[in-house]
DNA sequence: GTGGTGTGCATGTAACGGCC
DNA sequence: GGCCGTTACATGCACACCAC
């Protein structure tokens, strides 16, 4: 086995073994290697990003934090043009910062060959709705809020020019209609689930309490005829 | 003390280029 | 094509350090 097979094992290896992780002594007689081979190899592969801890002591090991990425995944050449454009054709998307690394790391395994094929099928892609939207810090908490239903702090602006300091909401949902973004919430001191355009969201901050559970339709109703959820797995 | 990782240094090996 | 020297990289040994 060559040192590339190896990092590849090493790393499914540390993933199936989940939080019990693998000693390096473990490891090197399951790739019939040295332990000091399978900590360079673990050093490897720490520098190319993957989470991988160690902990010393009886009991430790190297440890893979498997939720914080996917097992590797094979894509076409066509498959990975279709999501590095559909990632490219909406930069202003709420979760755009996730979206453009995701976008790095395609282009990154590509050939140049299909870099250029990409490259020009996205110059004959013209798009004319390319939507506004929160300032990229901001995207990213509403993003995290959104996802964990945590209980958010907002400074808004209203459509008045008013500014409203420190306002509680619960996230619910983000959606796109009217040509802008909107936070749908649950406002805390109006009672009442609320739109907030997320160009007028000047800052926001997670709190560490989780909002109860609400059901979106019954606090916003059906959503609006030029939006509604997106499906992935109806897409799919 | 035991059992684990991290690191410096020496050695082995494969790839590459130049020469005959 | 075969041989030889150089270079870069992988590997192993030994030891320091850390956690229990």
């Amino acid at each position: 086995m060559n040192r590339t097979d190896r990092l590849y094992a090493i790393a499914e290896e540390l993933r199936a073994a989940g939080s019990r992780g693998r000693t390096s002594a473990w490891l090197a007689q399951r790739f019939e290697v040295a332990a000091r081979t399978v900590k360079r190899d673990v050093t490897a592969l720490q520098d190319s990003g993957l989470p991988i801890w160690a902990q010393a002591g009886p009991g430790g090991g190297y440890v893979l934090d498997a939720s914080a990425t996917l097992p590797p995944l094979n894509l076409t050449a066509s498959e990975a043009t279709a999501v590095a454009l559909s990632l490219a054709a909406m930069p202003q998307l709420p979760f755009a910062p996730d979206g453009r690394s995701a976008l790095t790391k395609i282009l990154t395994a590509m050939t140049a060959a299909e870099r250029t094929r990409a490259t020009a099928l996205g110059d004959r892609l013209w798009i004319r709705d390319r939507r506004t939207t929160a300032r990229p810090a901001v995207a990213g908490v509403l993003d995290e809020a959104v996802r964990t239903g945590v209980v958010t702090v907002l400074d808004y602006v209203d459509k008045k020019g008013s500014t409203t300091r420190r306002r509680p909401v619960e996230p619910m949902a983000l959606a796109a209609t009217g040509g802008h973004w909107f936070l749908l919430a649950w406002c805390r001191r109006r009672r009442a689930g609320r739109w907030f355009r997320l160009d007028r969201i000047e800052s926001a901050h997670l709190t560490t309490e989780l909002a109860a559970p609400r059901d979106l339709l019954e606090t916003f109703g059906a959503p609006p005829v030029d939006a509604g959820p997106v499906s992935l797995v109806d897409s799919a």
